[in-house]
RNA sequence: GGCGAUGUAGCUCAGCUGGUUAGAGCAUGCGGCUCAUAUCCGCAGAGUCCGGGGUUCAAGUCCCUGCAUCGCCA
């Protein structure tokens, strides 16, 4: 095995704010590259922003800023967002330093020299609205399918990369390599691709058409096109050409990509690395798409989830292992907040965290909280195929972990768990307890709390805080990261030491079963007491308020609290009961204008009928109508 | 239209080169324990392994075909 390890995620074109599949991706990076440390090997972890191209200069003039501060802002949006979701990457690349300007430039001018990439004049069918090309296949009746309008033909001149040139190449290196696109889906699906004829790359815009863009270093009338610019940071960050990092990383390099984008690292950037004389990476994995659900909890969501807000609410660890645990790599899976919240039940809270507090509370009750000393040999009855079990989680982890397979790692994780589950049953350590089996429940006691001390290590790629919190809880020197082989190792965890008391590392989440249809409401906008949940203007529009002139007003009998208003709305007369006896004697109302829903379904109150309500603020010193400052038409909408 | 993938318990999915009564988790029902976050442990029910052919002593697993869904390409 390699001693070094290089991963990168995209970088994340800044067009949008980070949702969902951002997240996805760059966890996985981090939990590959937390595993990766924890194999004891040098790490080196790239994730950034791509920010040239057309869609960026029209995104900005849309918030009527410059494509600078545009990106600026929502560059930083990401790294804002990585600490949160606790992404331990090494750099944060963007293609505006100037430091990876000068490498795409390098890198183009080398390819230049080398003879790959060419000029070519061409004619084409333009649509000016989407300041793009179409082929007349494309078309919808000769027509710009977007704009509905016949696209102009023009003539334009563009640099290409000549990468027809190394098709051969690469399919017989897919074929000599296997895994060095996978799952294999993606592997198959490129080399589909690649039976056809691979045509030239235009890498290049007319600074007529595309001004943010790092320009050609052998013709400024043009600026680098997309792929050519982004795929580039690859090895820009490492310093390349000369870079120690890029003679140290780049011969360990995998890339972390969503299948959206894989023909451009599975084709355009192994030829490009080929033309400059640079060694392709090791591995591309591929990884599926997250679909939203619609369900009753992530309807208020919209269609996107927003990855800050999942952490706010349920902790960085509970979301991360939730994604590792719940897409199976390279296929797509379905997020909802239920699954969410059945996860984080069952997996979490039931199993390891309930686990992990009643061999603490354990621990105190029998011991003080003091980590008892196994009595080797004399108890090895005592050992129900623990150690084993033990091995086989961190073997099956250590062989699915580099495949990128989280789910399987997990789940060898937590068959283990459930093992441990199952050896307290089987003890019954208050039964040695009662029966003064003083050694037996030694090694029982000692056993649980050194398989958890495995748990809490299998864990950390992926639950880094949880697993910080298990280590204090164990007595374990948390300064120190977990090392894969101490975990290979039975009876490392150190005896004698006191324990600080349990915690409950994962609440349970109340779900509102069957009867409860209206969905939880999302959270209130402010910091009101007793604020309620937030609702879009559309909500407020289905009131239909009116001003309203009462002209008549009489207390109900029996009611202490109930008069009945008789309310001129201009055309009609209302009559509606309302609550403010306590607060307004009848006459003093006659005259008055107030504030009517008008479109409230009529009711009655102690058997008199009531068509509408009257707002009414509840103030310390009693209810004060809603009027108005000055004479306002009786009917007169009120919004 | 071409290529490919998938279709297994109510839900999400394991089932490698064909070989005993088809598995796991969640959900459901019952039982047990009491250390623990009403948690944990055990048991149970439930599946024409998409339909139809075929190869074989033996097919969820291989072949053909149909249907459905999805992806890539055009």
């Amino acid at each position: 095995m390699s001693e070094v390890f290089y991963i990168t995620t995209p970088i994340y074109y800044v067009n949008a704010r980070p949702h969902l599949g951002h997240a996805y991706t760059t966890i996985a990076a981090d939990v590959a590259a937390r595993f990766a440390r924890m194999q004891g090997k040098d790490t080196y972890f790239l994730t950034g922003t791509d920010e040239h191209g057309d869609k960026i200069v029209k995104a900005a003039a849309k918030e009527d800023k410059s494509p600078r501060t545009y990106v600026d802002a929502i560059s930083a949006e990401f790294r804002k967002l990585w600490p949160e979701l606790s992404i331990t990457h090494d750099q944060f690349i963007r293609t505006t330093d100037p430091e990876h300007i000068r490498v795409v430039q390098y890198l183009l001018q080398k390819i230049y020299d080398a003879g790959d990439i060419y000029f070519s004049e061409y004619e084409g069918l333009y649509c000016y609205g989407c300041e793009r090309f179409y082929t007349e296949k494309e078309l919808v009746d000769g027509k710009c399918p977007d704009h509905l309008t016949e696209p102009e033909k023009i003539q334009e001149a563009n640099y290409f990369f000549r990468m027809g040139r190394y098709q051969e190449w690469l399919v017989d290196y897919i074929h000599k390599n296997q895994d060095f696109i996978r799952p294999e889906r993606y592997r198959n699906e490129i080399l589909a691709f690649l039976r056809e004829p691979l045509e030239d790359l235009c890498i290049s815009r007319p600074v007529s058409r595309l001004q943010w863009g790092i320009p050609l270093p052998f013709d400024d009338r043009f600026v680098t096109y997309v792929w050519f610019d982004a795929l580039t940071n690859y090895v820009s960050a490492l310093g390349y050409p000369e870079g120690d990092k890029f003679t140290t990383y780049w011969p360990a390099a995998q890339h972390i990509v969503a299948k959206d984008i894989i023909k451009p690292h599975g084709i355009y950037w192994p030829t490009m690395l080929k033309a400059a004389g640079i060694p392709v990476y090791t591995h591309l994995n591929v990884h599926g798409y997250w679909n939203i659900a619609e369900t009753k909890m992530s309807k208020s969501l919209g269609n996107v989830v927003d990855p800050l807000a999942m952490k706010n609410t349920y902790g960085s660890d509970t979301f991360r292992y939730f994604l590792m645990r719940e897409m199976v790599f390279g296929l797509d899976a379905s997020f909802s907040e239920e699954a969410l919240v059945t996860r984080i039940n069952a997996d979490l809270a039931n199993d390891i965290g309930n686990l992990f507090s009643r061999v603490i509370a354990m621990t105190h009750k029998y011991y003080g909280g003091k980590v008892p000393a196994p009595h080797g040999t004399k108890t090895a009855s005592m050992d129900f195929g623990l150690k084993a079990g033990a091995l086989q989680a961190t073997e099956t982890f250590e062989e699915q972990m580099p495949l990128m397979a989280f789910h399987k790692a997990l789940m060898a994780v937590w068959a283990f768990i459930g093992q441990l589950n199952k050896y307290i049953d089987a003890t019954a350590p208050w039964e040695l307890q009662k029966n003064g089996q003083q050694a037996e429940l030694d090694t029982v006691m000692y056993n649980l709390l050194e398989g958890l001390r495995i748990v809490t290590g299998l864990i950390s790629p992926v639950m880094p805080e949880t697993s910080v919190k298990m280590q204090q809880h164990l007595g374990l020197e948390d300064s120190q990261p977990v090392r894969l082989e101490t975990l290979k190792q039975w009876g490392c965890l150190p005896s004698g030491h006191t324990l600080p008391k349990a915690i409950r590392l994962f609440p349970r989440i109340e779900t509102k079963t069957d009867a409860d249809t209206t969905p939880p409401p999302p959270p209130a906008p402010r910091g009101l007491k007793d604020a309620k949940p937030a609702i879009g203007i559309e909500d407020v529009g289905r009131m239909d308020l009116r001003v309203g002139h009462i002209i008549r007003a009489e207390a109900i009998k029996k009611s202490e609290k109930l008069l009945k208003l008789q309310v001129s709305l201009g055309e009609e007369i209302r009559q509606v009961v309302a609550g403010i006896a306590q607060d307004y004697s009848p006459e003093s109302l006659i005259g008055l204008q107030v504030t009517l829903v008008a479109n409230l379904k009529p009711a009655k109150l102690m058997g008199v009928r009531s068509e509408g309500m009257i707002l009414a603020a509840n103030g310390e010193n009693g209810l004060c109508l809603a009027s108005f400052d000055r004479p306002v038409q009786a009917g007169s909408i009120v919004k």
